[in-house]
DNA sequence: CCTTATAAATGAACAACGTTCAATTTATGT
DNA sequence: ACATAAATTGAACGTTGTTCATTTATAAGG
C-alpha cells in the first residue's frame, strides 16, 4: 500500500528525536526549532508535523528518554548497597552527576513548561513519579516501622531538596563553582537530613 | 530643552514596569510580549527600547522588584525570633507562602534564562545572594563553634532545598496538592535538616 | 506669531518562530 | 504505461524581538 517512503514513520520518529536530542545537547533547550530539526534529518517543516503532534510532543519524547536514561543510571548503583544512608547518597551523587554531565537535556525536563491545554499523558508522570519512589524504597531500611505516609513525604521532601541545589547551582544561583561543591552541598543535606529522620519523633 | 514629552522617561520606565508585571501576573511569562506590554501603556514597540535595552533587560527589573518584595517579607519576621529553628521554620513557611501567592512572578526569577551574552549584573546577584545569606544567619545561633565556611554551605545545601520543594510543587512534579502539603514537606526538611545539622559531627 | 531646532514617538521592516494544508511528487499495483 | 494513493513539500499566516529612518509635537528665538 505505501507509497514513497524514504524512511518508515517509525524511522523518521527516531531520527526526529536523535537530531533534535543533538540540537538541545549543543544549543540548548532555547536553540531547538522545528526548521532547524527538520534541516538536520534532511526533511522540510511539514514533515515533523506528521510525526509529532507538536514541538512540545517532541519534547515530551526527549524528555522521556532522558528521564529514562537517568532512572537507568540510578537502578545501576542499587545492587552493591549494604548501608542505606551509602545508597541515598549514592543517589544523590548519580543525580547530580547526570544533571552536570548533560545539563541541555536535564534542564529541558524540569524548565520546559508545557502549552498548558497540553495534558501531560500519565506514562510521562509516572517516569518523574518513579525516581521519587526509588527514594523512597532506599528510605524505608531507616524508617522500619513508620508509616508508609511519612515515607513517601519523607522521600519527597529530601529529593525535592536534592533537586533544588541542582538546578540552583546549575543555573549560577548558589554561588558556588564546579561539580565537587556541588556534590558537596547534596551529600551535606541527604546526610543532614538523614540524621534528623532517623533520630526519633520528627516533626509531622 | 525637552520636547514633546507625555511622560519622562522615568514615568515611562515605572509604567512599562508595572504594565509588564501586570502581564506576568495574569497570563505567566509566557505571555509576556513586548507589543503587549507597549498597547498596555498607551505607546508602540519602539517606545520600549528608549526605555529598556531589551525584554531581558526588562524582565531583570522585574525579577529585582521580585526578589526585593521576597526579601521584605522574609525581614519582616526576623523581629519575633527567640528560637533559632523557628526562625528558619518561618523563613521556609514565607518564602513557600511567597511564591504560591505569586507564582508567575517568582517563576520568572528562577525559571527565565537571560541570553547568554547579557552578563547578569553585580547588583542583581546580590539579590539572591541576599536570601541565603538571610539563612545564614539565622542558622548561626544553631552553630556556634563551626568555621563560617560551614554555615555559609549549610545555608546553600538548606534553601537550595527549600526552593527545590517549592519549584516541583509548583511545577506538578511532587505528586501533591494545596499549599499545605508543600508547607508540610519544608518544615520536614527544614527540621530534619537542623536536627541533623546540630547533632556533632556533620559530614564535611 | 511664525520659524526653527530638537527631543519624543512612531511604525514599517526584518528575520525567525510554530503551525497548517493545498499542492506536488513519487513509488506501487494493475 | 497508467492510474492510484501515500509521502513530502513549501508557501502562507500570524506571531515574536529588535532596529532605525521618518514623522510629530513642543519649546525657544526672532
Amino acid at each position: 500500500m505505501a507509497r514513497r517512503s524514504d524512511h518508515s514513520r517509525e524511522e523518521l520518529r527516531e531520527m526526529t528525536l536523535t537530531a533534535a536530542e543533538n540540537i538541545v545537547v549543543e544549543q540548548g533547550y532555547e536553540g531547538l526549532s522545528a526548521r532547524k530539526v527538520a534541516t538536520a534529518i534532511g526533511y522540510t517543516v511539514g514533515t515533523l508535523y506528521l510525526v509529532f503532534e507538536n514541538l512540545d510532543d517532541l519534547i515530551l519524547h526527549i524528555n522521556a528518554r532522558t528521564l529514562d536514561r537517568l532512572h537507568a543510571r540510578m537502578t545501576e548503583s542499587q545492587a552493591n548497597s549494604g548501608d542505606a544512608v551509602d545508597y541515598l547518597l549514592q543517589l544523590g551523587e548519580i543525580y547530580i552527576r547526570f544533571a552536570n554531565d548533560d545539563p541541555h537535556r536535564w534542564a529541558m525536563v524540569f524548565e520546559h513548561r508545557f502549552s498548558e491545554d497540553r495534558v501531560v499523558p500519565a506514562w510521562y508522570q509516572e517516569k518523574i513519579a518513579r525516581m521519587f519512589a526509588m527514594v523512597e524504597v532506599g528510605l524505608e531500611p531507616l524508617a522500619k516501622n513508620r508509616p508508609q505516609q511519612e515515607v513517601t513525604q519523607a522521600a519527597r521532601a529530601l529529593w525535592g531538596g536534592v533537586h533544588g541545589i541542582c538546578i540552583l547551582a546549575l543555573t549560577d544561583n548558589l554561588g558556588i563553582v564546579g561539580v565537587d561543591s556541588v556534590q558537596d552541598l547534596t551529600q551535606s543535606l541527604i546526610s543532614n537530613y538523614l540524621k534528623g529522620f532517623t533520630s526519633h519523633s520528627s516533626v509531622q
